[in-house]
DNA sequence: CCGTTAATGTTATATTATAACATTTCATCG
DNA sequence: CGATGAAATGTTATAATATAACATTAACGG
């Protein structure tokens, strides 16, 4: 077994793993997408999704403009909105919408309806790609005649590492 | 077929339904449920629940809180807050976060993961119980270790009234 | 009726997000 | 190179959603 792409089957990583690598790695998969598109990937975006993936929880709008300032950027909220709607927009941030928060995507690649499973004691946020709640989506709403555009899927509640006796160490 | 408890099957009713019974239902439910608790459905709280179910779309907080005021109300913004918190703590309102908008909820007697259907162009808002739905999802929290405590499901779409050619009458 | 709890009133403020318009950057083309 | 037009960012103001803190009133149990 692989230590990459394990996101789908464990979107909780280890207490302990490598997360400069994480961030490295997706900022090096937004470079990529972007290059792609043609699309720029601006220090100003570049920097908020590197915020964005300081950790695995996500962060809300206005913590994104502290830390932005922390780095001596001149920032108003604004600024941060509009980097996170173009974040968003190329697949490489989630909006939480129970949240009023962001997360960065595993796999902006591959397009794909995601589940996203949330820690309600340490924050941290994981998100599943799992072929059977789209599914069962899928058929529920046809059997009313309704066209999915948007599904939202947020699940809150214990994520593995806080339910173990030891707790998290993040 | 009865006309009776169909929700879950067809969450979005006929154009020219009689809502004056949907909200006298939905009222007299509430009564029932807030006897059986011992919990008061004070004036306040029964005036906001017959807002919410004034339509089949969810309504903003600020939209109740306009009624309220042309109902003669002095009310401010916590006012309405404190009903919702109420009401939705006993089940007969849901929060929808995509929406930051609040739906009256059919069946709030049986507790039960609900899935919301929403509407883009009508904004009519559907509940559905899909147990396929409940079960995949807790299949795949269950083979991450996640305990699940709050899912949230709500689905932007086109509902089926407004995907025929005539459109929508609402 | 008294004391306690629940509910509501009142005022202020926190949090999240967008509107409107000015300026800068930057790729490209002539 | 320099114009030029589009994209990105800056700047200021404000909208939209939600809660905090404390005072007052209403309901309920003894």
């Amino acid at each position: 077994m692989t230590t990459q792409a394990q996101n789908t089957a464990d979107p909780f990583p280890a207490a302990r793993h490598d997360h400069g690598r994480c961030r490295r790695d997706a900022l090096a998969r937004a470079e990529r997408v972007c290059a792609e598109r043609g699309v720029q990937l601006t220090d100003l975006r570049r920097a908020v999704l590197s915020i964005i993936w300081q950790s695995h929880s996500a962060i809300g709008a206005y913590d994104i403009l502290d830390r932005l300032r922390e780095m001596g950027r001149r920032a108003a909220p604004v600024t941060v909105y509009r980097a996170l709607d173009f974040l968003i927009a190329n697949g490489l941030v989630h909006r939480l919408t129970s949240q009023n928060a962001y997360l960065g995507c595993d796999h902006p690649d591959q397009s794909h309806d995601a589940q996203i499973l949330i820690c309600r004691l340490c924050g941290a946020a994981g998100e599943v790609s799992a072929p059977a709640i789209t599914a069962a989506i899928e058929k529920t709403a046809a059997a009313s005649g309704f066209r999915i555009e948007a599904p939202v899927v947020e699940i809150t509640g214990i994520c593995p590492r806080c339910t173990e006796p030891k707790g998290p160490a993040r």
